[in-house]
This record gives structure tokens, C-alpha cells and sequence, in this order.
DNA sequence: TTGTGTATAATTGTATACAGCAATACAAAC
DNA sequence: GTTTGTATTGCTGTATACAATTATACACAA
């Protein structure tokens, strides 16, 4: 549950290009003008720049002085988030169970209903999405701003191999008994089995997705 | 070693207020308005707003619609970058010894000499100085952007408590000490002893820091 | 052919103008 | 006195205008 600002131009292009170079639709080397995306986009200069700028920011693009080429993420890249989350995820984990309120004992619970109704369904586009709000709920829960906004922008950077993931029913399947494990753990109050789980299931995901890049190349 | 563009106004006012803000030159709760900023700085809106979305993007600030009202760094956020910092510099350490580089190697080598030079002369300030560029060296030596990215911010933050501690003489001595120690497992090539002895010195240092606190009020 | 100089175009950096929204204050009506 | 309506003010969001810089192309000379 997230703000209700009606976001500006600046906003909406932000979370366009971002997920447009997360996704490879911008690939990495494009340089983006400003001129380019006044046209593309159809809006002043003046939100592109502060979009440009936080892209900037989170290393998706390098500002060269004469365009902005996109950066992107790269396979170590992947590798380096994976570790950082493997190392971080449970202690957000940890502190969620920790200042677990009621609202959020109904949030997780709503969602590991939700991923239990998809997975019946066998929906790997709407898994996909509950698997990114569980991790990120468990960010959000966890009521610790610095480490949420050091896991939350890294999730959005993996957004696109995790859909990848979600083509492998054994995985999906693990990751389905994971999640409730640690929805277990985090609902009964154990913190240091919420954060032990967490990591394994986080090192699990990691290794998956490598070895998913191997073979897609 | 860094980029020499020469900086343009919107860097210079988000270094200025990035700076400010950690310092407490502007507290937690005040109100910037682009206006106030203008008049302040002497320049126009378009690179103040610039530089207030990258401070938002860092969570120093937050957008209300009506102005930016600071955020700062909280005691509890410094509690949880020391956490981040030791579980993720000892990686950035181990990356940084896999990766060296005879420049690399030239540059600890300075940074530990220089330390000696001040630790001899008692000079504080630039030994926090010091400190710093030896903790960011590791991170860019590390090779490892997301790694860098995640943890150079981190650094900046926490600057203003980092120079607190420097008045403990028993913690600088710690410090030469453990620096020098990683500094030769970096040289010898021995990672995995390098890592280990980062994430020792981050806890010392977030140990330190919590006690001054608790101190300090 | 190659090198050099100049004009031109492309692109960013910065300032400013304008519109819209929200809060505030103030006045008038009940 | 309270409430309601309106004008004013302050602020942001967006667009655009202008300046400065760098790359490009082309012409002309060696």
C-alpha cells in the first residue's frame, strides 16, 4: 500500500524508462537524449532531466555529458543484488517479525492466500507479481527505511530474470513452500527462523537464476 | 580517483545540501521549499529540483507536494547501515583482493602510509578523512558497481558519526591497527582473510558508534 | 590527399514564464 | 459568533527560451 499522488509526468516517466531499460527495451549502450524522449514521450524537457537524474542515481544510465547511455543490468550485476539480498533480505525478515502488527499479519496473509490461488491456477504472470510483493512486504514490514530502500530498488532490478524463474514448475513450486515457511516463522513470532529462512530461500532463488543464465546463455 | 566534469550547478547544490543535511545543518522536520533554496543558493529552480529528486531518491528528503521536508539520519538508520556495512563490505574486500591491480595496490598502500603520517602527527580531521577514502578505495576496488553503489552512500551518511568517533584515541589506534591488517590480506591476495577482517572492523566501528551514542544522548 | 579553420547543428545547462492547485485570510451573510 | 464564499498568496509542475559547449561537416589551402 503505497502512496496516492497523483504522480507527475516526472514520475510516470521515471517508472517508464526504468522498467524499459530493466527490460532490455532500451539496451544497454542505447544512448538516450533528451531530445529523443521530448519526442518519444511526448513531454517537456523538464520531467525527462529529473527522471534522467534518478536514473542517474540508481546507476541504470551514465550521464556522458552528450546523452545518456543506458547502463543497465548486467549478469554480474545480478550475481552482486543476489548477494546483497541473501545478506540482507532475513535481516529485513527478522525486524518485520519483530514490529509485526495486526494489519500486517492480514497483508502477509492475504498474499500467501493469493500465491496459493495462482498457483492452482497455474498463473506465472500473477505469481510473478506476488512474489514480488511478498519480498517486498516483507521490506515494508520490517518498518526500517534504510534497509528497505536498499532491498526494494533491488527487487525492481531483478523483476525480469524472476519472471524467467517462473517458467520452471519445480522452482515455482519450492518457492511456493518457501514462502510459506517463512510466512509461518514471521506469523508466529520466531524472528530468527524468519531470518534463516529467508536467507536460504533468497541463496535458493540465487542459485536457480544462475544456473537459469547459464543455459539461456 | 574520480570523474573531473566540471561539476554543474545541479551537482554542486546537491552536494551542498546532501552534505548539509547529514551535518544537521538542516534538522530532521525542516521544510525546504525551491524558493527558499533559490534564494538561499543563488540559483534558479530547474537544478535545485534536480538535486531535490536525488535527495529524495536517497531518502534524506520527502516530497510532500508542498515542499521537501528533511529526513536526515536517525539513530535507527544508523544502527541498520552499520548492519548493511557489515555484511556487505567484507564482500566489496574480498572482490576488491580478487580483482587487485598494481594501481589499486599504489593507491591502499598511499592511504595506509598517509594514515601512519597523521596517526603520528594526531591530526583528527584528516584522519576521518583517511578513514573514509580507505573504506571507499575498497568499495572501488571491489570492481563491483552494485556493491560500490549500494555501499558508497552508505559511507557518506554515516560521516558525521565517524568523525565523533575519532576523539576516542583507543578507537583510532583500533582502527590504524585494523586497517593495516586489512590492508596486508589485501596486498598477500588472501580474500576470504580479507573479508573477514572488514566485516570484524565494520563491528567494532558500529559497536564504537553505539556506545558513543548511547553517550552522547 | 591531408590538414586546418570556420560555420553549422546538436545537445545540454540554466533561467524564466505560465498554469494549476491548495491553503489562508478576510469579508459578508446568517 | 459561526459559517460560507471569495480573493490572494505561495508553491509546485510543466513548458519554453536562451546561453554555452561540443561535435560535425564542409570548404579551402598545402
Amino acid at each position: 500500500m503505497k502512496q496516492f499522488k497523483s504522480t507527475s509526468l516526472a514520475d510516470q516517466v521515471f517508472d517508464k524508462l526504468e522498467n524499459d531499460i530493466i527490460h532490455g527495451i532500451y539496451p544497454r549502450g542505447e544512448i538516450l537524449t533528451e531530445l529523443k524522449l521530448v519526442e518519444q514521450l511526448g513531454v517537456s524537457r523538464t520531467p525527462i532531466r529529473e527522471a534522467l537524474r534518478r536514473l542517474e542515481q540508481e546507476r541504470l544510465i551514465e550521464d556522458t555529458g552528450k546523452g545518456s547511455v543506458v547502463l543497465g543490468i548486467t549478469e554480474e550485476d545480478l550475481r552482486d543484488i543476489m548477494t546483497i539480498r541473501e545478506r540482507i533480505e532475513g535481516v529485513a525478515a527478522y525486524y518485520a517479525t519483530i514490529n509485526m502488527t495486526e494489519e500486517g499479519r492480514k497483508e502477509l496473509t492475504h498474499l500467501v492466500e493469493l500465491q496459493d490461488f495462482y498457483y492452482q491456477k497455474r498463473n506465472c504472470e500473477e505469481l510473478r507479481k506476488v512474489d514480488d510483493q511478498f519480498h517486498d512486504a516483507i521490506c515494508y514490514l520490517s518498518k526500517r527505511t534504510v534497509i528497505m530502500d536498499t532491498l526494494v530498488p533491488l527487487h525492481r532490478k531483478t523483476r525480469r530474470y524472476r519472471r524467467i524463474s517462473m517458467n520452471d514448475s519445480a522452482r515455482v513450486d519450492r518457492t511456493r513452500e518457501e514462502h510459506n515457511e517463512i510466512y509461518k516463522a514471521m506469523i508466529s513470532g520466531d524472528a530468527e527462523l524468519a531470518q534463516e529462512l529467508t536467507t536460504k530461500h533468497i541463496t535458493n532463488a540465487k542459485i536457480h537464476m544462475l544456473e537459469g543464465m547459464k543455459q539461456n546463455g
